[in-house]
RNA sequence: GUCCCCGUCGUCCAGUGGCCUAGGACACCGCCCUUUCACGGCGGUAACACGGGUUCGAAUCCCGUCGGGGACGCCA
């Protein structure tokens, strides 16, 4: 798909963490809609807090991207290499009548927005130096007075946009309070950046959380002051945890990556973010792939209300993904996993370990189950579950008759799926046991594991030798 | 406190005045299949926040209440 279409979105994450759950899914639609119209995706780090923002973060940025496949078209650009930019801006807004310079103190401010605070007042500046005069103003900087400049909103009126998905907002511009463009220090603050960045860099369609929609007027009237038209915006509402506050830490806020350490796949991840605050037109299945997603997605299917993050169809999503994923997919991050717990695999024959694979996969739930309670199958160090142990080899007469059982696939002339189970119930029948109990009891022995495929698919998979082997043992379980 | 947004099963949604005795998916509970566990099949529990209007008719429109969320930084 090529960038024929004019429009132009952007994912602009601030590296002052990593990237979570909520800023995962405003990537992915960002990415989904500029893909489904044929657009741009512009990349661009919000790294103006200079004190929080890490190079470790923006790689961590990149990283969870990455592994989402949220592939971008232009950047990463970073706010700290454009501050020229900023400036220059700021200082037009000045003499435009549209900002001012703010001798004001941090400690000065702090002590009378608690003043407000505690009389009940709105904690709004109370814009003592919007009324100092532009004369005075400039000496006082020339003399070396440290200053911020502040943006002047319009004492009345009323600022309001049309969004995308909550159709027109609006706001008294008397809400507004006189905010920072630019710092004391010279550094841009995000109102400022955000906007003269969209507008440089030609943003045609704003995707973000539904937290920055109270943000959204004062942008609208920077956009307004310096001339510039306005993109569409779009927000999204937001991700919240199970108790239905904010998505925290505890809750799934951590990076994107914890969930591939968990074992989840990505295009699973992808799907099951997609649904939340978006829906796909009426009839379609859930499980959308990102063909589908992309062409699908539209802003009129983003919902308005918050979503809850649900952890079990995460898990639904991915066991369908692991299920449907061929198994020469599937093998590299198995492996992955392998190298978490150590574990190297006793044959390195490919065929025979996608063949494995193969067998496991529709009773996997997870990534980690191919080194975890799939382990037996794929090396001879394992641990025998005790509770399936307990369950199934408790009767010493069984474990007895295992060994016995290794005998006769020993003297076996075939090693077939009809072939073992054949031997099986004709040993059943000759000792008078339920081939039912020896079977259970079988499965244990092969596998560790009170849960596995059909016993008989399992002992052609591991080979004559190693059933054998493991049934003898049986007794000493 | 002020402003903004939202309010259908436990969760994600469908539903844009009659098709709704409200539909799907996940989760949950039964039953079937079965050597275990999944898968699969069949069935089930479960919701229009509340109160007023408007209308022949409201989950759908209006108002209020309540509830939830967000924002009020020289953070983004």
């Amino acid at each position: 798909m090529n960038s024929t279409s004019p429009v132009r979105v952007r994912f602009a994450p601030s590296p002052t963490g990593y990237l979570h759950v909520g800023g995962a899914r405003t990537a992915l639609f960002n990415w989904l809609y500029a893909r489904h119209v044929g657009g741009t995706l512009v990349l661009r780090i919000e790294d103006t807090d200079l004190e929080r923002s890490t190079p470790e973060m923006v790689e961590g940025i990149l990283v969870g991207m990455r592994w989402l496949g949220l592939n971008w078209d232009e950047g990463p650009f970073y706010q700290t290499e454009r501050m020229h930019l900023y400036k220059a801006a700021a200082e037009k807004l000045v003499e435009n009548g549209h900002a001012y310079y703010c001798f004001c103190t941090k400690e000065e401010l702090e002590r009378r927005r608690q003043a407000a605070l505690a009389a009940g007042r709105p904690p709004q500046y109370d814009e003592t130096c919007r009324k100092i005069g532009r004369e005075e103003a400039h000496a006082r900087k020339q003399s070396g007075g440290a200053c911020a400049v502040r943006f002047a909103v319009p004492e009345a009126g009323s600022t309001k946009f049309q969004d995308a998905v909550f159709g027109e907002v609006e706001f008294a511009n008397p809400e507004l309070e006189d905010f920072v463009l630019l710092r004391s220090d010279g550094v841009p603050t995000y109102h400022l950046s955000v906007v003269v960045d969209d507008i440089d860099m030609k943003i045609t369609h704003i995707l973000r959380g539904a937290d920055h929609i109270s943000n959204t007027p004062k942008q609208v009237i920077l956009y307004q002051a310096m001339g510039a038209t306005l993109p569409v915006f779009a927000h999204v509402p937001l991700i919240l945890g199970p108790d239905k506050t904010r998505l925290s830490k505890r809750h799934g806020a951590t990076s994107v990556i914890s969930y591939k350490d968990e074992g989840i796949v990505p295009e699973a991840f992808r799907n099951f973010l997609s649904l939340l605050g978006w829906t796909p037109p009426e009839g379609t299945p859930e499980k959308l792939g990102d063909e589908d997603l992309i062409r699908l997605f539209s802003l009129e299917g983003i919902s308005h209300s918050n979503a809850v993050f649900d952890r079990p169809k995460l898990d639904w999503f991915n066991t369908e993904y692991i299920r449907a994923y061929p198994a020469d997919r599937l093998l590299p991050l198995i492996e992955e996993e392998w190298k978490k717990v150590g574990l190297t695999p006793a044959s390195h024959d490919a065929a025979h370990l996608l063949a494995t694979i193969e067998l496991l996969k529709p009773r996997a739930r997870n990534l980690k189950d191919f080194a975890n309670s799939f382990r037996a199958f794929f090396t001879d160090d394992y641990q025998n579950d005790p509770a399936a142990a307990e369950k199934f080899l408790k009767d010493v007469n069984v474990r007895e008759l295992l060994v016995e059982l290794g005998d006769r696939y020993a003297a076996a002339t075939e090693f077939t799926e009809a072939g073992t189970e054949q031997i099986l119930r004709d040993f059943a029948m000759e000792k008078d046991v339920k081939a039912g109990a020896l079977i259970n009891g079988a499965r244990v022995a092969l596998t560790g594991q009170a849960v596995a495929p059909s016993l008989f698919a399992v002992m052609v998979n591991l080979g004559r030798e190693r059933t054998i082997a493991r049934l003898r043992r049986a007794k000493e379980i």
